[in-house]
DNA sequence: CTGTTAGCGCGTTCAC
DNA sequence: GTGAACGCGCTAACAG
């Protein structure tokens, strides 16, 4: 275990100072004598000299790394925004220290403060922390941040937002549009923002066409996430569709809150001997990449996630390059995506 | 953007020296006077003081960050090794820094320059080169090495290998046992250790029960991931049972080589109006999350994964450590998760 | 117990 | 064009 060779072995090998070797090693554009030049990256690739970023970094001030903290990386939603911010980042020189909260506001300040130890600039962040204050101190100390996928309050920083609120008017509709009347909708528990809005969109478009809320045909889990629960919206589809199926009217459709929910709806249906779409119809929501996996592929909205990530980490760069200097806010638009779980009960009428 | 408060200023403003600070606020078991520490880390306080690591790292020469190459995140098999390796990091006070090859050999030497730029002292990587040229290098330079998932031969490095060929084995016993016969094969081309391991599992079996090989019951892709390419395996699948069906006469099984080909193969069989699995039985490999969404359920061969990345995690760290000198070979056993996917043969024989 | 000092590896003045 | 010298923030060695 010898010591990796630093500049100053290559200047004294090629009979020059640090100074130069630096220029000529770091692509510096500072006028070096094209001889001395080619010298010195040869005795570079002799030694095998593998730059220390770190006497570099402490030098400019400058990581070239940005944060990226989400619930947890095994969530594919998330993966594809992840993959879409780095696909961007290494295009434009910058690196990503990835990080997943598991959906603890401990470990997510946790990983704030590492993050901020390690001198990043910039962070992409879908919070889960009810106390901003942490963030909102690190915004002060010249630190830019990108919010996404949850809305932040009052927060000097640029977003990235998704029109939730449509995105569950537009699903509603849809199953309006294919005759669907008795409407059920499952969703997870309305403590986030995003939930809300789906939620709300679901009540406009039942509103907008005069149809009567039917109480009993809306499932809202109760319990919450548990940190670090893995599948627990698998779980929360099986338990919500029980709920659902003890009440004496059953739906011709569901709308559920997101797909991975969806998938344990379509699972209990089948259990139960209920055949998707013939006898109830599942929307879902995100468009994951399993949905058109699954048997029936999944009619669901689409939120852009991988387009969503590349979008976020422009943005950021974009401010730590100077070339924004304001905080900027994005909506992004849903879009329904035709697969085959919901039925269309007009055509499948006239049929009869 | 006012500059951030180092150790100096705290020493100024609590009247000691920067040294004094340093042990302090680096939680050194260095005497320092209760009343004086206690100072200090009021002062800190006040300031906000956040510890620069590039700072402390270019002194001690440890980043405490280890460095992870998968070929992507989007993969839930990496996705779940990745949560392990991080948990497992993160409650030994490393950190982890995440690369996805996107099975680009290029990329993948780019980010390994990087991740030794960065002064990451260990790493694990599933590598996808097949030069290994520049990781036989680096381990040269007091790099420590875990590699799982494809083996790499003649590199100084501890691994951690699965038995691929006993889970082939496995699987298709399984099938044997529930009274199957004509059992056909579908895999990814046969370019790597492990699949050319899960095939050889399969010829194996068949061997071993006195059952001819069918070659028309084999289908192998011919074409190979194309880097950044996404859902290869799915589509693989259904191209893949496509060829199959064509033969004349149909398995009453088919062993896909992973669960993701797997969901492809159930797909179109379904959309061929075959029924799985009282008409065809699919076994997968892998035991990705949803493999238990789908419908039906997929019987398959549990890799663990999440173990895996703790496992591996656990390993470096000791080394890194110290508390393993010697390289280490771990092999991990398949198990068979039982679902709903196959059929038995035997006892819905006796049924009718 | 505490402070002074000397680097870690690098990029950047500022002289020459 | 080039090199000597300094300092980024921190810790370790040594002296007191």
């Amino acid at each position: 275990m010898k010591k990796h060779p630093t500049i100053y072995d290559i200047a004294k090998k090629a009979d020059t100072s640090t100074a130069t070797v630096s220029r000529v090693l770091s692509n510096s554009d500072y006028p070096v004598r094209s001889e001395l030049r080619e010298k010195i990256k040869k005795v570079a690739k002799e030694v095998n000299y593998i730059p220390n970023m770190i006497g570099r970094q402490l030098k400019t001030n400058n990581s070239m790394t940005i944060g990226v903290i989400i619930p947890s990386i095994t969530n594919p939603f998330y993966s594809s925004i992840v993959l879409g911010i780095e696909d961007i980042a290494r295009s434009r020189g910058y690196h990503v220290f990835l990080c997943n909260s598991h959906r603890s506001p401990q470990l997510e300040e946790e990983y704030l403060k590492t993050l901020f130890e390690k001198q990043v600039k910039g962070l992409i962040v879908s919070s889960i922390s009810p106390d901003k204050n942490l963030l909102g101190a690190l915004v002060q100390k010249d630190l830019n941040i990108v919010a996404f996928d949850q809305t932040i309050e009052g927060l000097n920083s640029s977003q990235i937002h998704f029109d939730y609120r449509k995105g569950g008017y537009m699903a509603t509709e849809y199953l309006i549009k294919k005759g669907h009347r008795k409407i059920a909708l499952i969703s997870s528990p309305l403590t986030r923002p995003s939930r809300i809005s789906v939620y709300k969109g679901y009540l406009n478009a039942l509103e907008n066409y005069n149809i009567e809320i039917d109480k009993s045909l809306i499932q809202i889990a109760s319990r919450e996430y548990e940190e670090f629960e893995r599948s627990y919206e698998f779980r929360n589809g099986i338990e919500l569709t029980r709920n659902l199926l003890k009440c004496s009217e059953l739906p011709t459709a569901v709308f559920v809150c997101n797909d991975m929910t969806a998938f344990g709806v379509m699972n209990e249906l089948n259990k139960q001997g209920i055949n998707v779409p013939e006898q109830i119809s599942v929307m879902g929501f995100d468009n994951i990449e399993f949905s058109e996996m699954i048997t029936p592929p999944l009619t669901t909205v689409q939120q852009p996630d991988y387009e969503m990530g590349k979008l976020a980490c422009n943005l950021l760069l974009d401010q730590l390059d100077g070339k924004i200097v304001e905080n900027v806010d994005i909506m992004l638009q849903p879009r329904i995506v035709n697969r085959s779980s919901v039925l269309d009960l007009e055509s499948s009428l006239l049929k009869n």
